[in-house]
DNA sequence: AACTTTGACTTTCTTTGATTTTCAACATTA
DNA sequence: TAATGTTGAAAATCAAAGAAAGTCAAAGTT
């Protein structure tokens, strides 16, 4: 009720949310973080004045950070508790380890389809890799392409690790 | 009873059954679904708003989709669960032969890593695919990166048509 | 026999609140 | 005054509850 209202404020004063779904509090929070990012890759939050103004818990920023702003995308968080706490939040330039870093991140353990996307997400921000090539490569990771298999998780891991390389030697031809 | 005023308002209402045959709720959500989707080609869902409108159960509609919605007829749909879930619609119109086709050809026996290379090779050809994305997709699809499954052949088909169906998906979101 | 309808159960994602941990600033003591 | 408590303001954590969609099989229709 009060939480609608804000709802639709929001979505009247930014022009969010027309796109699809977008109709709840974590994407809207997920949205206004990421254009506070723009420019500078970088923000500092107050996590209290956050959840204040999407009037919602403030675990709930916890969500979205964990949720949407994952290593795996390349963003890095660093906070302070205490009185004059602060989040911050930003993202990390992919250097010279960059695939490295990708390859590690995804050694051993299991790859879940969302990881996967996260990491691709990543890629596409750093221009390694277009929208198009990532609906097709996100086809053929999906739950439903690696059904038949009896180790999804791990089959995953394997063509990652593999098409990551592939992407690195094509980067590399590049230059 | 409370059903079937249901199912009579709905005729009524929207001048639709004057067919025949017609006499089921999975027609009318059929229908109903068919003249959101009219002019975009494409529509969000709701399940459970959409299961109440027409009294039914929630897993009415999946049957429906499943039934009328199916990629033979050139449906595609993505959803998403949890709070703001929804389920999103559309349909793929362009080179429906051409995929139909293909998708045929990797029907049913093994597919193996060559086979594949083929079918990309002519993607290419037809200016459906980069030589970038068949790289990628070939890492994906190489005997390495299956190599922890236990049927590579029946996987490497499931991957492929996912991919195709993406290929596909993609023709029609650039127009 | 084939197609529909229903409902119980599952999985995934989100929201909330209670509790815990950490920090800075201030206060106290030796 | 350096060291040590004390306190209140954040942020973190975690688990339970809620919201939606998916699955499956049994029962009903045609």
């Amino acid at each position: 009720m009060d939480l609608k209202k804000t709802v639709y404020f929001l979505r009247g004063a930014r022009g969010l949310c027309g796109e699809r779904g977008m109709s709840n509090i974590s994407d809207l929070i997920e949205q206004f973080i990421l254009s506070a990012m723009s420019g500078s890759g970088e923000t500092i939050l107050k996590r209290n004045d956050l959840a204040n103004r999407f009037d919602c818990a403030s675990s709930q920023i916890n969500y979205v950070l964990n949720t949407r702003f994952t290593v795996d995308k390349g963003y890095s968080i660093e906070s302070r508790r205490g009185g004059g706490g602060y989040i911050r939040l930003f993202r990390m330039e992919g250097g010279e380890e960059y695939f490295k870093t990708i390859l590690n991140g995804i050694k051993g353990g299991s790859l879940s389809y969302n990881k996967c996307t996260h990491i691709m997400q990543r890629l596409i921000i750093d221009g390694l890799m277009t929208e198009r090539e990532r609906e097709l490569l996100a086809a053929a990771l999906s739950d439903k392409s690696l059904s038949v298999a009896c180790d999804k998780e791990k089959l995953r891991r394997s063509i990652m690790t593999e098409v990551i390389i592939g992407l690195w030697k094509d980067t590399e031809r590049e230059d």
